[in-house]
DNA sequence: CAGGTAGCCTGTTAGC
DNA sequence: TGCTAACAGGCTACCT
C-alpha cells in the first residue's frame, strides 16, 4: 500500500497523539503479526512505555520507546495505523490495538495481513537487516544528481527496477515510480546504466518534484490507503500514468500503455517516454 | 548470479 | 445476473 508520501503522512498525522503518550496496554489479534520477540514478551515490554519519537525511515515507521526500545511496523499493502477514541469497537481487519493514556487508542488494520513488527532494543537497530539494506532515502538531501549519477553506473537491468530496489534509493514504490519516470521523460525498460547527465539530472528533479507534491497532497488513495487519522490522500488526482491505461498521455494525448514485468503493472507513454 | 516467479492473504473488479 | 480469474500500493525465498 504505502510509499514514502503515505508513510511521512502517517506518521506526521499519528504524532501529535501519539509521542509523549504512554502505551497502557497492546493487544494482538494476529499473532504472524509480531515477527520478535514472542507476542507475550512484545505485549509486556510495550505496557508502560512512552513513545518518544516516531520517525519514518525509506516505508517503514519507527517507534522509539523509552527504555531504549524501538517498535518498527512496515505496513507492506495493506496495513494501517489510526487513531480512534479508547473503546471503538475492533472492525473485521483490526489485527492489534495498543491502548494509550488520554483516552485514545492505536488501531492497526490489515486486509491482507503481510504487515510485519518488530520490538527491538535500540542497541540492535544498527544490526536490524531490513533498515540496514536500506539504501538513501528518496527524499533524503543528500541524494543530488551526482550521487544518483555514481549509483546508478554499473547498475544492471532496467531504470524502473532499479528505482524500486529499496537498497538503492528508500521509499519509493510501484505509483510513484511510474509518475516519476513519466515526469523525466524516461521509459520504464530503459538500462539505468545508459541514462545521460541530463537525463540523471531530470530523474533527480522528478523523484523530488513527485515525492514532495506526493506530501503535500498527503499520498495517494487509490483503494485502502488513510493517514492516522483515518483520512485519505489527495495525489490520485493528480496521477498522470499510472492505472490510467488507454487514457490520453496528458502531454501528447498518445494512449497510455501498460507491461507487466515480473508480475507488476507499469503504466507509461510509449511516445514521450525513451 | 541475475532475473523471474511463487508465496504470503483477502477483497474488488473485469470479463465471460 | 452469476461465476471465475485477474489484479492490487511490498518484500522475501526460491527457482532456473
Amino acid at each position: 500500500m504505502p510509499e514514502l508520501p503515505e508513510v511521512e503522512t502517517i506518521v506526521s498525522s499519528l504524532s501529535p497523539g501519539v509521542v509523549g503518550r504512554r502505551i497502557v496496554e497492546a493487544r494482538v489479534f494476529l499473532p504472524k503479526l509480531v515477527r520478535e520477540p514472542s507476542v507475550p514478551e512484545f505485549c509486556a515490554l510495550l505496557a508502560g512505555r512512552e513513545v518518544r519519537a516516531l520517525r519514518r525511515r525509506g516505508k517503514y515507521i519507527l517507534f522509539h520507546l523509552d527504555g531504549e526500545y524501538v517498535l518498527v511496523i512496515h505496513l507492506r499493502m495493506t496495513g494501517q495505523l489510526v487513531l480512534a477514541p479508547a473503546g471503538s469497537p475492533p472492525g473485521r481487519h483490526t489485527r492489534a490495538v495498543f491502548h494509550l493514556e488520554g483516552g485514545l487508542e492505536l488501531q492497526y488494520h490489515d486486509l491482507r495481513q503481510f504487515g510485519t513488527f518488530h520490538l527491538l532494543p535500540c542497541s540492535s537497530l544498527a544490526s536490524f537487516a531490513p533498515l540496514a539494506r536500506l539504501g538513501p532515502d528518496a527524499l533524503a538531501p543528500e541524494l543530488t544528481p551526482a550521487l544518483l549519477e555514481r549509483r546508478l553506473k554499473g547498475r544492471r537491468g532496467g531504470i524502473k527496477k532499479v528505482l524500486l530496489d529499496q537498497s538503492f534509493i528508500a521509499g519509493v514504490g510501484n505509483i510513484y515510480a511510474d509518475e516519476i519516470l513519466w515526469h523525466a521523460f524516461i521509459h520504464p525498460e530503459r538500462a539505468a546504466s545508459s541514462l545521460t547527465p541530463g537525463e540523471v539530472e531530470r530523474l533527480a528533479a522528478a523523484l523530488r518534484e513527485v515525492l514532495e507534491e506526493a506530501v503535500r497532497e498527503r499520498g495517494t488513495t487509490l483503494r485502502d490507503y488513510v493517514d492516522g487519522n483515518g483520512r485519505p490522500g489527495g495525489y490520485q488526482r493528480l496521477l498522470r500514468v499510472h492505472g490510467r491505461e488507454g487514457e490520453p498521455c496528458p502531454r501528447c494525448a498518445v494512449p497510455i500503455a501498460r507491461t507487466r514485468t515480473a508480475g507488476r503493472s507499469s503504466y507509461f507513454c510509449p511516445r514521450c517516454q525513451h
